[in-house]
DNA sequence: TTGTATGCGTTATCAT
DNA sequence: ATGATAACGCATACAA
């Protein structure tokens, strides 16, 4: 709208050279107590901001990281986010979050950004592109994984085992008596979804139980998707007595499709979910679930990313933090287990 | 991480001037097709990407846009996000999310931003701060509100009505035969919880209703506040007999609130929300709500932000799109309207 | 069709 | 303690 002020301004007004004034400015070198008062004047009598574009050219930094969501909709990311800022505000850099819709094209549209210069550094918070892609930028770029690990990569990451959480849950449901349990799995071709698949299945092999294909379905995440994938479980001849949804969201979306459908939660079906978001413990019946500690996931993503971007070591690139299942009324009655 | 190459790198090794490498990346110039073909063999080679901050500063755009919401948890901003985000992609904008947490000062943080030319244009989703930094704000930068009207201000606007939108609610719950109705009320210092809570005294009073200061507490739109303030009003003497929650996310928490006291929705107590968020209607009863086009609200305030940004006249300054009220379990038997 | 040179607003390295 | 000037990487007006 208004045209700037330069630091050509701010010198012209002050009668120094824009030298000084970029010295009172950085206060790095030594400066005559009176000029810098007419120099912080001047500033301040032509409102004068310095560009932080010229900076960041200069620098060759924004301090500017970017972080990448799958979809914003999703509550479970929010309070990620949440971690990834606070975190990056300490460290003195900004975050930018981007949706990206499980779009791929959306992804590298961000990350371009950092191949352009304009950010520093990356959060993936899910990786749904090929694993080549992947690997390829972060050997380029500052980057971490948050809340999914890749196995066999070396992509520094932070997040839970998913898959020993997935079979902890499952357990519970065993141990509740349940002999048909279903699974709603998130999208195949997210890693973290076939770990939480994995951690199902083990469970049930461990107990000698059958896999019934028909118990699995897949989901996206989205609370409709939930909906209708347990609207299909409720169709097939023998009636799965619990489901294992691999997201709170995707739980709630069962817990009203099995309303709907006439049957009562925990009576009829078992319902566990996955992550512990904050509606868990609202809804009717209170979920039972998988604890993430997910503004940690988000802290403790961006320190590695600082680390990353000074090029500092970072003794352990790959953080697996804490989970715990929390017990609630979904599954029927039960105990709390840590691990 | 690795040394980027630069105009200068592609231009030796094509043997051209770097004129000539921009001209071939902008397309605007005529080129010799063989020359042409060298250069994009060199930044093949080169793996050149042309330096966002430099093209920056030279234009003195960034082509980024700052959307600030006060609490990205709460779902119902996600949706207006996407279709901020959608927008600005549509204009070659990338959108920068910051959540201010209802803190003036990360949000003057982030608008900190456009005054370092490090940003174009700002969507503010509340205006929390007071009102004259915002108006001085606006006079000097691309800004628009989503989401809320500002009365006597001339600042770009996006938003439903709110204030007829919560008369219609509450109209609704009156229709019912409800005597005895309560409002969970927003931050009082954001302008739409004071015009939800004007709309709600309205109707009160239409109906020749009395006011009771018991009735009206104020919340945070956070589900635990929503709890928390709905324990409180069945804590009262008489109790209330509907409760209209100025956002589905507090409703959500009056549900369990109530859930929690031993009462039912609707029979004991009816409740209605505001927002339709999309959980709205998977939780059990489902919500009665004011459906917000949050969406469109979001593509609408980049669209004029657009315009603002290139000094384009934007007729209408201030936009009022429409609502709908959305009648599900939780408010008992009804009916559907318009308006 | 191509090259030279200037400027975008800073910071930093020289001098003085 | 201060000033002149060269980068940072690119786009473009002007020459050739």
């Amino acid at each position: 709208m208004i045209t700037m002020a330069t630091i050509h301004d701010v010198a012209r007004l002050a009668k120094v050279s824009i030298a000084t004034v970029s010295r009172v400015m950085s206060g790095a070198d030594p400066v005559n107590p009176k000029t810098q008062q007419r120099v912080m004047e001047a500033m301040e009598q032509l409102n004068y901001t310095p560009n932080g574009l010229a900076r960041n050219l200069r620098s060759l930094k924004t301090n500017v990281i970017i972080a990448l969501v799958p979809d914003i909709k999703n509550p479970f990311f929010s309070e990620v986010i949440r971690g990834i800022e606070d975190g990056a505000r300490e460290a003195g850099f900004h975050v930018l979050v981007g949706s990206t819709d499980g779009d791929r094209e959306k992804a590298k549209a961000y990350m371009a950004l950092l191949e352009e210069s304009r950010a520093d550094g990356l959060i993936l918070t899910t990786a749904q592109m090929d694993q080549a892609f992947i690997e390829d930028f972060a050997a380029r770029r500052p980057m971490v994984l948050a809340c999914e690990y890749i196995a066999g990569s070396e992509i520094p990451c932070v997040s839970i085992d998913n898959e020993s959480a997935a079979r902890k849950i499952t357990k519970h449901l065993l141990a509740l008596g349940h002999t048909r349990i279903a699974h709603i799995m998130g999208p195949s071709n997210v890693v973290l979804s076939q770990a939480r698949l994995n951690g199902y299945k083990q469970a049930l092999r461990e107990h000698g139980m059958p896999e019934d294909e028909l118990l699995v379905q897949e989901g996206d995440f989205s609370i409709e998707s939930g909906y209708a994938v347990a609207k299909k479980l409720l169709s097939i001849e023998r009636l799965p007595t619990a489901i294992f949804a691999a997201s709170d969201v995707m739980a709630i979306g069962a817990l009203r499709a099995i309303h709907d459908h006439g049957l009562r939660v925990p009576d009829d079906i078992a319902v566990a979910g996955f992550d512990d978001i904050n509606m868990a413990s609202y809804v009717s019946p209170a979920l039972t679930t998988i604890h993430q500690p997910r503004y940690e996931i988000g802290q403790r993503s961006v320190q590695m990313l600082v680390k990353l971007m000074k090029a500092e070591e970072l003794g352990q690139a790959q953080v697996v933090l804490e989970d715990t299942m929390i017990i609630r009324e979904s599954s029927g009655k039960g105990h709390e287990e840590k691990g």
